[in-house]
DNA sequence: CAGTAACATTCCAATATTCGAATGCTGTAA
DNA sequence: TTACAGCATTCGAATATTGGAATGTTACTG
């Protein structure tokens, strides 16, 4: 599997978890299992809606469920992912600008055209 | 700032980081300060593609650059952000699945019904 | 000055994502 | 069985994202 195919898998990735109701519900989860409705009503989202976001977490095997009765009961499947993701998104990382010189000294000796690659090659 | 402010920004940020090109981009930006066409060669993306998407990140304050006669120089501005992602992305988080039980263990005495909340309230 | 390399930006059509509405299914209670 | 709670799924319209094409700007070179 080459590198591109990579990328596009970590963005999918990425993508499927950059959406706020989803973590949200990775949050409620983290603290503990929780129901459809349990989770309809501590986030303010219609039923259907919850459903269809838990559908795509659980295809992408972020979380899974256990039927109790009536009810689902979903769970984190991958709690270290959801640990990671949750730091991520939470902690604040600074700017770290560097100055024009700076720039110039970590660039190496890179910098110019030679070959105007056609696309392909 | 309320918690549902807060997973906007920090959904937001991540589709942001959810797509390949943008993910190659910053690896390759990593390794060292590089100008437009240094990127537009390594990955295979048209100029006013690799334009557009470092545009988007460096309006997010992921990159900066600096001009360096004709060209401009893109550096990461936020590394522990970019380290931190980049192996959230590389990294293989296993799938730790719960029985039944410890899945009910886990979920306290939550679970049930009561005010069936009018979506507004 | 003209020519060109490096880069940005605007416009737009294709594609993807999102969510409400409607509906279906499965347990459980009466 | 009927009724309802809990949940999933399908459809479709609104919205957002993407990237090519075209074009503009700003060095630098001669």
């Amino acid at each position: 599997m080459n590198e591109t195919q990579q990328w596009r898998e970590a963005a999918a990735q990425l993508r499927l978890l950059g959406h706020p109701v989803r973590l949200a519900l990775l949050d409620e989860l983290s603290k503990a299992p929780k129901c459809v409705t349990d989770i309809q009503d501590l986030l303010e989202v219609r039923q259907a809606n919850v459903s269809q976001h838990l559908s795509v977490l659980r295809q992408a095997k972020i979380v899974d469920y256990h039927e109790e009765g009536n009810q689902r009961c979903y769970y984190i499947l991958r709690p270290e992912l959801v640990r990671d993701l949750m730091r991520l998104a939470g902690r604040d990382y600074p700017a770290r600008p560097k100055t024009p010189a700076q720039v110039r000294r970590a660039a190496g000796s890179r910098q110019s055209r030679s070959k105007p690659q056609p696309t392909t090659a």
